[in-house]
DNA sequence: ATATTTTTGACTAATTTTGTCAAAAATACT
DNA sequence: AGTATTTTTGACAAAATTAGTCAAAAATAT
């Protein structure tokens, strides 16, 4: 699975749009959307939402590799990185299930 | 397995010790550490090595909590929430089996 | 070689996190 | 019950991180 950035470049060179013009529309500077693309930076939340708008995507599909990134760069270089997730995995799990019940 | 916040009031009530003398140990205020045993707040993960010499229990316990507990906050109220932590697994293991050649 | 696009890095603004403090609430001890 | 001790609360301040701007340099396309 491609990273959110890898994903919106691929995106926007398919449609051979320059950083500037969907920067445009996102009303960011065009260098921060290319930090974004090339991961340097994370989007936030919001933009993730507005991308998925302007690229005409599922906005479930953008936010899943968002959401893996943000995981990921928080455990990375953690020596307990992959115990920890899936202690994380398990405890979600339980918590959904709880809910699903109401 | 408890969060960190539990693991943490429940060694400092083994040793019936106030907040104030294991936040003193800690250079911190007692409130904060009141607040990071209830979970709401996060301790940096400088003081959890700190709280893991002052117990005497393996660092790698605590941060594990720490790390685990980190996650599921990044997550937690996502609708993707679960499907994002188990797409950061697999891309962590195949960037942990890719280190482990070298 | 000129125009366009992308990247870089220094700088500022905004937000989040981390912490302090003092008072209120809860608990424990005569 | 009354007092002392501990814990919690919430308003506030400081510090750190993150998000953003801008202009120039580098890379790419025409």
């Amino acid at each position: 699975m491609l990273s959110l950035g890898e994903t919106i470049r691929k995106l926007r060179e398919e449609k051979e749009l320059p950083l500037r013009t969907v920067a445009a529309y996102l009303d960011i500077d065009q260098a921060i959307l290319s930090k974004i693309e090339r991961g340097l930076r994370k989007p936030s939340r919001d933009l993730v939402t507005k991308l998925a708008a302007y690229f005409n995507v599922p906005e479930k599909e953008l936010m899943l590799a968002f959401l893996a990134d943000k995981v990921l760069y928080e455990v990375a270089d953690e020596e307990m990185g992959l115990e920890a997730l899936k202690v994380a995995e398990e405890k979600l799990k339980i918590y959904v299930a709880k809910n699903e019940k109401q």
